[in-house]
DNA sequence: TAGTATTACCTAGACACTCTAGGTAAGGAC
DNA sequence: GTCCTTACCTAGAGTGTCTAGGTAATACTA
């Protein structure tokens, strides 16, 4: 059974690294270290649901591959948005912010 | 493949469940109505998911189950928090507030 | 220079959760 | 007598994450 918080990603891994490619392409390794660095060490990318997430959402037309050198000079394959995918990433921003909002409600109702 | 806002559950479920028996035994039914009305419609609860996190709970000592009757008479099972249960509900809403913290602060950052 | 750590990618298999799409049964409305 | 609603249940598919491996090249360290 997963434990908290490696399973809290439930369903955010998508919508993390379609935002962290909008500052700019960024290879696998890289993802996950900027969103583990930038959220305190708070959020774990295990890689094996990161590249099945990649793979999946280039199939789906939200990101393009293209091979290269990382800054250690080491070959490594950069993700970039597609138009698709920064309209995919608001969609999914504004579905979040909804879902907050309708469970938050729920939630801090006084018990 | 679901659609949104159906699949905007995500991991959800068992909280909501949870909450709504902090007012008091409910039966399944009752449950998913209390939560679609009190959501205003936004959300969905699929019986297909309902009851097996209603067993699945009831399984991890989280609520327990009485047959009884309904406000119609007719027989219907009603769930009835545990303590377990009460502790769980207070963890994943505060592991929840976290997530939504961290992976708020990511998404809010300017792109 | 041998061994270890780090960077970087990938995959198979298990597991969990939700959904679709059925089904049962009983009471109420028309 | 038929249909709607209430109320419960389950099988099977689909999806996403995790564990736990593996490959390969470079960099560090002893």
């Amino acid at each position: 059974m997963p434990q908290p918080p490696a399973d809290l990603l439930q369903g955010t891994l998508d919508v993390l690294v379609l935002k962290t490619l909008t500052w700019g392409p960024r290879h696998g390794y890289a993802i996950a270290r900027w969103l583990e660095d930038t959220s305190g060490e708070a959020l774990r990318i295990e890689e094996g649901s990161l590249y099945p997430a990649l793979y999946r959402m280039e199939r789906k037309g939200w990101i393009t591959a293209d091979w290269g050198l990382s800054d250690l000079g080491r070959k490594a394959k950069f993700y970039r948005l597609t138009s698709a995918g920064r309209t995919r990433l608001r969609q999914e921003i504004a579905a979040g912010r909804r879902l907050v909002g309708v469970v938050g409600h729920i939630l801090e109702a006084a018990g």
